[in-house]
DNA sequence: TGACCGATGAAT
DNA sequence: TTCATCGGTCAT
């Protein structure tokens, strides 16, 4: 069952536990493409110094992230990587949940030619990975994920002893914002990145 | 119009 | 731990 829009438009903190376990899925001409989300991170809005949108920063870049709930946050980074959010909260509040890795379930073949590489830990370990190895990429910026070809299934909850919150990855010049437990990974799973 | 730089990845 | 890398962002 596909996740709606209120599940969506909710505090971000939850938002991006909750999105452990579900399943990314990305339908493409070669072949429809799918993965466990095992790894997420939380960006909240005016207050966090490691968003984009902080301080109320809004440009062409985070227009989205104003937005409702539910919708594709893709930007480049390094020049060469896209990073896939999703936007949370609701109109008006510039929040959104990074998925930084996922655990390959379907399209498998299609991921590691994407990827140039045939080892499946290696595939979606990182934000940058996920996107090539889903095929995600600037176009799919604010692109509606309760559409029919990029969404998220439903998945049990993953119980709250099974999840670890540490610190975010590279965000070294957001302050005292660095060490905000914002990160959430279900424990001991094979597929986060390192 | 252009100076500046990053929510990474891969090799070591 | 280090380092290559370059399109895009944002202020002008």
């Amino acid at each position: 069952m596909k996740l709606s829009r209120d599940f969506y438009e909710r505090d971000t903190l939850v938002v991006a536990k909750e999105l452990l376990g579900k399943y990314l899925v990305h339908v493409t001409p070669e072949a429809t493409l799918m993965g466990k989300i095992v790894e997420t991170e939380a960006y909240c809005g005016f207050e966090d110094a490691a968003a984009h949108s902080y301080k109320g920063l809004r440009s062409n870049r985070t227009e989205v992230m104003f937005g409702p709930g539910g919708y594709a946050y893709v930007y480049l980074i390094y020049g060469m990587y896209y990073c896939f959010n999703i936007v949370t909260s609701t109109l008006g509040n510039p929040e959104a949940v990074l998925i930084r890795a996922l655990e390959p379930v379907s399209g498998i073949d299609v991921m590691k030619k994407n990827r140039k590489t045939e080892v499946l830990y290696n595939l979606c370990s990182g934000p940058g990975k996920l996107c090539a190895a889903m095929g995600i990429t600037k176009l799919n910026n604010g692109e509606d994920l309760c559409g029919d070809k990029l969404f998220l299934l439903d998945n049990s909850l993953v119980p709250e002893e099974n999840i670890m919150a540490t610190p975010r990855i590279n965000v070294d010049y957001a302050g005292e914002a660095k060490d905000y437990p914002w990160r959430f990974i279900i424990k001991g799973n094979k597929f986060v990145s390192r």
